[in-house]
DNA sequence: ATATCATGTAATTTTGAAAATTGCAAGCTG
DNA sequence: CAGCTTGCAATTTTCAAAATTACATGATAT
């Protein structure tokens, strides 16, 4: 399939909406930015306001962020948009009649669940103000001014 | 996509030939097991060999590992067979004509590698030997005998 | 108040990476 | 030699994600 982008694209959304200092962003505005449409930005941002991140109106483009990005992890960020789904993946399809290939698996899961809590706990420690931060760097070392909402 | 489930797949190749009493052991009884066929058991099985995890011979049906399953670990197989392919994905897809957008990726991208080392150095302290042990264990709890490649 | 622009959301289509499949040359083994 | 096997390349199928389409509902400004 397709890598799934979600992750970095809503935390695009939320940094995006963050940086923007004018009030009225649509999710069009954000969707040339991500190279995308509006309507998947508004499906990201539906899950972020599902989560509790995100405040928007329908109909009224001004959304904001309902936290100081310092008190969002990219773990919120992550549960938000992909909902529980693992970064590893069992092969679900053994044949059931194989009791090794059956247990194998089972005994996958345990220690899947380690590396699975290993990485969390690795997001959970990084913040959108980090990331924000780390971006403000990188601007500057490039010389670049970040606004771009006002131009492009 | 469809999700890789290579890693699982690998991890129970290793530990199918591992747990095997019987001398021969072909890439169809392996794949049997997990399902699928000879031809994508024995492409996994290339590349563990490419990595040096197994070894195995043109025309004879007597793969065996190079190292015991406590040296080996879970990264060592996820190396050998995900070959560098990051667990979370930027969304390489923006607008290059935006900076706030492409800086944001770059920001990410230097978390992202934070998380994914936490989960490297996860995967690096679980050998084949504690998945093994681990297995066993579910085996015993559920009183079902491990061995299946003489019987289905 | 009404024309215009936004959001929210569901339904459908397209995309793309992985698994499945096919085919065959090369090699072991009885 | 006959019947297995592995190694490997090429092709097809699968399926989750992104892209797209459509439209009802709501804000906003002139």
């Amino acid at each position: 399939m397709k890598y799934s982008t979600r992750l970095a694209d809503a935390a695009h959304v939320m940094l995006f909406i963050h940086n923007a200092k004018a009030p009225a962003i649509s999710s069009a505005e954000i969707a040339k930015s991500i190279c995308t449409n509006p309507a998947y930005v508004r499906q990201l941002m539906a899950k972020l306001k599902a989560a509790g991140l995100l405040l928007s109106t329908r109909g009224a483009a001004h959304p904001q962020l309902t936290r100081d990005p310092a008190d969002i992890s990219l773990l919120d960020v992550y549960n938000a948009v992909e909902g529980g789904k693992p970064l590893l993946h069992l092969d679900t399809h053994v044949n059931p009649e194989c009791n090794v290939g059956v247990y194998i698996q089972y005994a996958l899961d345990a220690h899947y669940a380690d590396v699975q809590k290993a990485a969390e706990a690795r997001m959970a420690k990084i913040t959108l103000a980090d990331i924000y931060g780390t971006f403000l760097d990188l601007c500057e070392k490039a010389q670049v001014t970040p606004p771009c909402q006002s131009g492009t």
